[in-house]
DNA sequence: TTTATTTACGAAACCGGTTTCGTTGAAAAC
DNA sequence: GTTTTCAACGAAACCGGTTTCGTAAATAAA
């Protein structure tokens, strides 16, 4: 907004055309109400002058922001960046300007940025939680006050609104097989210490694929990692030299895919000979790693712009009635080299 | 925004209370004209019951919205990834707001995007141009508004701005003499066709490296992409199945290191046996790939960082002279395995 | 022709804050 | 004791649109 206050209004464009405010204010917003000749005298002159209503000033009287709030872990994700441009994508084309915010794992920045949607700077949010977020009284007093929420990929359960997600368990499920059959038996589980409904999903997929091909389940193989770089690096090491060492490794989460390369590499150990790698990954750099990485592709765009569609969706529509839907979009098993597949 | 219509308001504080609206307004904004004892009787109750202030109507009597627009070409690349992460990191410590706009790569939609900001959706800009970009009066017009504006990466010299950019043509310079230090003497220089000043300054850097060290330069060897991954995928492939094959690769964008190592290994060309490449780039994955990418790294956050603190100082600071301001932050020429370095 | 609708527009209230300016009581200065 | 100054607050205009409702003229229906 600029400091100059000589700005180019509604009421100027009244006083130039000899019309009433109102008559420019249905006008430009193309009301049935206004003949196709006034009209188009106003839209000429708006055009001609360069008219662009000030936004604000049309969310205050209008109750609509046409903003959507979306809140992220981080941006410097393959997964959330890709999502980024699927959500993008619909809201440009629908009207909607996008609000980014990063929680950066933290349930308190999480909860701030929520409690400041409450006053109604935008119109729906997109939410995808962080880590460190364990409570829901937020995202439940957000959806209570009536602001449309669509969950996606990191979504939880014990809060009723629309979910768009990928099938976690089974592609867990999926690349645990995938190294089972590659011969592996001893896999380690890496994932972060959270609560994330994604996460229990994605073990439980690994855990029912040991059982169900015979080969038993133990904590010691799940690794939680603590987001502290260095001890879990350190951490990941120990474990990869231990004395019955892992022959395969499920890496749950992207972040988690290179720190287990650099293992492998600083220890000697080769992929996929001493140990078969797979990993839940968007980058787009997988095939040209060294060697390529087997990755569990999600569909990240796609998710993007269902979420945001079924939110527009949700906006558009009067009924306030908060319908749950839940859209399942399903990962690729991608084999490449990092496995024996 | 919400349509319940019962929304808590300043005016029910005040009522609640027994004060005026305006006396609310100024307790929660710390206003020195409010003693201590009533600051605290109003925050106690916003506290209470949780009053977030509708920030339309503040900007609306403010003339403030205390957001600023990000516009870039895509947020599906490692650079503006991280920038963005910097420029979140200081809007969020300065209390503002950050709308994100994708261009992808059209000028179009960059030119509607601006126009839109003429309506005084935000306090200020942060653009990084896109590759189609050749005219700027859409850019001028909004600085012209008195709407600050800060370029940053993919600036344009011929507006008058603040620009944050890395050292582009030493670090061209700096790469090209590596490529020729470690034997190449037929180097491609790989960008994308268009009139951006970033593209220039590295183009000049790679021409400067090759006469300074005795080379001729030949339109021949810039390999300008149309941005259609087909045909410039064959374009690349020809010229590396030509005559006199290149013995080195200078890809001065980041998209391009990835079609360079697929083409490579399409044409069982060794890196960097047979071809030394080297490439603008901040892929996380760079020293994982297959060989490691020797690279020129941009400090992406702090660019974003950077700009956005500058940003946010021309907001605060009254005086609007449209100062410009030129920040340097050179890159990083991190020599790894697909160099002879 | 008279009455009922419809069309096209304007007046004014309103959205929820901010800002300007005026007022009052008390402390400070004279 | 009177005048100033100041601290603390309120009334009202304002920000720039939207929305509701009223109305006059034009058209359709009776």
């Amino acid at each position: 907004m600029k400091q100059k206050r000589n700005n180019l209004t509604i009421k100027m464009l009244a006083k130039e055309l000899g019309l009433s405010v109102s008559t420019i204010s249905k006008a430009i917003r193309d009301s049935h109400e206004i003949s196709e000749t006034t009209k188009q005298r106003v839209n000429a002159l708006a055009e001609k002058l360069n008219y662009v209503p000030n936004p604000y000033a049309s969310s205050l009287g209008s109750r609509k922001s046409k903003t959507i709030g979306v809140v992220i872990p981080e941006v410097v994700d393959s997964f959330f960046a890709k999502a980024i441009n699927g959500i993008e994508s619909i809201a440009q084309e629908k009207g909607y300007h996008v609000l980014i915010y990063l929680t950066h794992e933290s349930a308190e920045r999480e909860k701030k940025i929520l409690k400041d949607f409450d006053g109604g700077r935008v119109d729906g949010v997109l939410l995808s939680v962080s880590r460190e977020t364990s409570q829901y009284a937020h995202i439940d007093a957000l959806i209570k006050k009536g602001i449309p929420l669509v969950f996606f990929d990191r979504v939880v359960d014990e809060v009723e609104a629309c979910r768009i997600v990928t099938n976690d368990y089974e592609s867990a499920y999926l690349a645990t097989e995938h190294l089972i059959k590659n011969g592996c038996r001893n896999m380690l589980f890496l994932s972060f210490l959270n609560t994330l409904s994604i996460s229990g999903k994605r073990l439980e997929g690994y855990k029912n694929a040991l059982l169900d091909n015979g080969l038993k389940f133990t904590d010691k193989n799940i690794i939680a990692f603590q987001n502290d770089a260095v001890k879990d690096y350190l951490l990941l090491k120990r474990k990869l030299t231990a004395a019955k060492r892992p022959d395969g490794i499920v890496a749950s989460v992207e972040k988690l895919a290179l720190p287990v390369y650099q293992a492998c590499e600083e220890l000697q150990l080769n992929i996929p000979g001493d140990v078969q790698v797979i990993g839940f990954s968007n980058l787009d750099t997988a095939s040209f790693l060294n060697p390529p990485l087997t990755t569990i592709t999600q569909p990240a765009f796609e998710i993007g712009k269902t979420a945001t569609a079924l939110l527009v969706k949700a906006l558009v529509r009067k009924n306030i009635e908060p319908a749950s839907e839940n859209i399942v979009i399903p990962s690729m098993l991608v084999v490449r080299k990092s496995t024996k597949g």
